[in-house]
DNA sequence: GTTATACCTCGAGCCCACTCTAGGTTTCGG
DNA sequence: CCGAAACCTAGAGTGGGCTCGAGGTATAAC
């Protein structure tokens, strides 16, 4: 079976080695096997894996908490549960994220509008002239 | 004209005392007056400036950058152009975010089914005899 | 076979964004 | 006028997530 080493998969992933040391460190690569001198063998389910860790840490979730998640991967089957429930909750963290992300969107965006308009004629004072005290 | 006390603006931010005075230490509030004695008193357009410097915040700005934008907005319309072309790198890194949450909800997705089917069989099994190595 | 490169561990260091403590002053209700 | 609560500064401490240096072993290319 093909194997892949640590600076691949981080290459892969657009990771440091340095970073996928330090998740073995926290426990997030228990299933990654070793030769017998120590040197890490990935698999193609490991990057599987450690591609999921990625999403989890994109959703915001902490790396402690990602360990949480491996560690019931680890014990099978017994702890479905807890991991449907993970991702039933991590999907609702970022659908509020999304929705914030929005809002955000609308203040730059308005933001954009303000300084286009403010460039062509030359001075912001435009705005200030509109509507005093607003910010806008 | 009606001011404010730094925990009632706290409060309406959803902010500490704490994160304030930090900010206010960083140089992103540098239009805050204060009374003889040193107390600080926010005007509402003060409270709309800090809105914005959320907004950036939440655009993932990091505190330094915010504070290169304070200084344009206190150097006047010299500097209308830099803060433009901020907006609008703003505009293409959020999007970029919302790109890249949207992948990671549609993988989060998947995993709500994929347990939940899990949970109904009993097992995570039913997953590993369709797709051998997906880590699905 | 040797030399360069990639791998390893352990622990220290770094950066960011707060968060809090100590020690002090001010303001405000009764 | 007094005591509680809110304000202030300077600087130390915290937690997360890396990032790196030192010192050493292993493997691969020539």
């Amino acid at each position: 079976m093909k194997t892949f080493s640590i600076s691949e998969v981080a290459k892969e992933l657009d990771l440091t080695v340095y970073t996928l040391r330090y998740y073995d460190k926290e426990g997030l690569m228990p299933f990654v096997e070793r030769t017998p001198s120590g040197t890490r063998l990935f698999k193609e389910t490991d990057i599987g894996a450690l591609k999921i860790v990625e999403c989890l840490k994109a959703s915001g979730m902490p790396i402690k908490e990602i360990k949480n998640f491996i560690d019931w991967c680890s014990d099978g089957d017994s702890t479905l549960q807890q991991r449907y429930d993970m991702f039933v909750e991590r999907k609702a963290t970022v659908e509020a994220q999304m929705e914030e992300l929005k809002k955000t969107m609308e203040i730059i965006e308005h933001k954009c509008f303000y300084y286009k308009t403010a460039l062509e004629a030359g001075t912001e004072d435009i705005h200030k002239n509109n509507k005093i005290g607003s910010f806008d």
